[in-house]
DNA sequence: AACAGCAAGTTAATCGATTAAACACGTCGG
DNA sequence: CCGACGTGTTTAATCGATTAACTTGCTGTT
């Protein structure tokens, strides 16, 4: 079971091995031409003993191993992974790159022994990524070619992009704005440094109401634990309003705190969206699209984010130096958004 | 910035790279034994230059390229992918070895590309996983070190691991037999020769009811598509049953198809688990414990799957020859089983 | 004195492909 | 008839590490 080798497709067509390499990596730059008759006897010689090139062999001589190395801390908690490892692996293939991925599981000395092992791999480019938006430190290690993949590296001028929070937040309170809604609360997770989509999607909501001449109301922003049953908790608050206080539509941080809003509202006897509107975030898979009635939400475009690092890592796009590019996310309308149940007055 | 090699090392220390090479693969296998001096400044050297192997070259010689090949049809769509990644990952960084992913998206051309590429690379090993149990035709050209993933290829005696699904629609059925149900019900998917867990589970339930000596009622087995809407509307079907003949519980094909029973329950003003019990199967990340009530499941035990596939490629465990080897599903219970809301008379 | 035996290294072949440089053999213009 | 040139192919060096086989210099034994 012998791996055959390209000495042996040579001896079988009665040539040297460099006829048989010229031959087989057929791209116009070949410096001399070999006959036809030459090509043919060598394609059917490589076909006829079942040749596959050693890769590996190759990348050692030319120094290429149009490979790339894929780090996460963590691919195991979140249905998001999917998605970026999606386009970052689609990206990939469409080049003849192959993804050689490690998961570190956010352990400095796992994340040190990766990035040495993807160097040793002779990776050609690498993609930091982080699966919750994050600003971080980058570690030591990775090569100048290296892109960052939902995290901001802090001092560092290498590629980077996150998804456009801010701008999403917005267009999610803007939704409900459309809608009609005037009183509309913010059901944001507790405060966390290190969650920075938090406070962007909450700039984001300030700002469309500001732009409609709706007044903040302090009230209406509410925090919980970001689940269902921190979603829960924080609606069952601003359902307790005296009613003229009360909101008429939620912007929730994510799906899964919308799910806890759609509990509360049940349990109030409230229907959605005819006596409450509901926008989430993050689209998240299987989940958003189930919730009865489905929820409308501002996706996280994990996929093209993927793909624009993939881009980036093999120089098929530049990125401005500096800044982290971000990436939009756009509102998916489902069924959980109406004009508020009494009209708004001024 | 070329990269520092072992001549490098070599030189700095003032010793040949066969020196280098046997003290810093310190194994007790070298041959002879390097005095400790020089074993200290060949270290000392290789730290202070930045030595870091080229492990390209050294799959080259040593033809071990400690790398596994992990072929999928779908990384995108399911939200099971990650564990079943994670469980395959953590093995191998367990033991040193890389994985390199590759997804098909089901295209078969896709995947013969894929196997040449990773045969190519000279992986060790290759997991074929496909996201669904399944049954296969295992692709030509895999090595025969495959092993396979969560699909049971059809005549061929590699080794192949798929979660018991029978043993957990046993279990469903036993749990909510326990809680003194007797009319339970088996909300299944549509009928699609490719899906074989309907069919498993669904023999499950009626081993389990048997054993318990409860007929089973034709009329408790509905289906419906295998999401959310379709478990509302075959739950909408049962609760439109004449009272007497109406479920007590059901269990559900899956997580998705159970939020839709939650919503056809709390249509019909029926509260869970007071009037109805409901348990589910796959314990869907950010579902299955969001729901309210939190839903009891049974674990898909992908992340086990995952380690064993992997335990079975780098030969650390001997898979039996020609029979798939059924993990065991786990109850996850939680909050959707009670007793029945009129004590079940035999 | 002769030599076995060992410790501590070194030399050089090797893995399988790529590729610059050399070579062999026409052919053609002057 | 000679050299210049073109065409088609081969030779051999190279990528960076591993490792079998060999060298060198001692020590200890008979």
């Amino acid at each position: 079971m012998a791996r055959v080798r390209m000495a042996d497709v040579a001896l079988a067509a009665g040539v040297s091995t460099a006829t048989v390499s010229m031959v087989l990596s057929d791209d116009p730059g070949t410096r001399t031409r070999i006959s036809s008759e030459t090509q043919a006897r060598v394609r059917e010689a490589a076909e006829r003993i079942g040749y596959a090139p050693n890769s590996v062999a190759r990348s050692l001589r030319t120094q290429r191993s149009r490979t790339v190395g894929l780090i996460s801390d963590t691919i195991v908690t979140t249905p998001f992974a999917g998605r970026m490892l999606a386009g970052v692996n689609d990206l990939a293939r469409e080049h003849g790159y192959l993804v050689v991925l490690v998961d570190t599981d956010d352990d400095v000395e796992r994340e040190r022994q990766a990035i040495s092992a993807l160097v040793g791999q002779q990776v050609e480019a690498m993609i930091y990524a982080r699966m919750w938006h994050r600003t971080v430190a980058a570690p030591a290690g990775l090569p100048g070619s290296t892109v960052f993949l939902d995290c901001r590296p802090v001092g560092d001028s290498r590629p980077a992009t996150v998804p456009d929070e801010q701008a999403g937040g917005a267009a999610a309170t803007q939704e409900l704005i459309a809608a009609g809604h005037r009183r509309i609360a913010y059901v944001d997770a507790l405060q966390d440094a290190d969650l920075v989509a938090s406070g962007l999607r909450h700039q984001g909501y300030l700002s469309a109401l500001a732009r409609a001449g709706i007044a903040a109301d302090p009230l209406l922003h509410v925090r919980g634990s970001s689940d269902a049953s921190g979603g829960r908790a924080a609606t069952e608050e601003l359902l307790a309003l005296p009613v003229e206080r009360r909101p008429t539509a939620i912007f929730c941080f994510n799906d899964r705190m919308a799910m806890g809003a759609y509990s509360a509202a049940r349990r109030a006897g409230l229907d959605i969206p005819t006596d409450l509107s509901v926008v989430g975030y993050d689209d998240q898979q299987l989940v958003a699209a189930e919730l009865d009635p489905p929820l409308t939400t501002v996706a996280l475009p994990h996929y093209e984010m993927g793909r624009w690092a993939m881009e980036v890592a093999l120089g098929l796009r530049e990125a401005e130096p500096g800044v982290a590019f971000l990436m939009p996310c756009p509102i998916i309308r489902r069924d959980s958004v109406g004009p508020p149940s009494e009209p708004a007055f001024t």
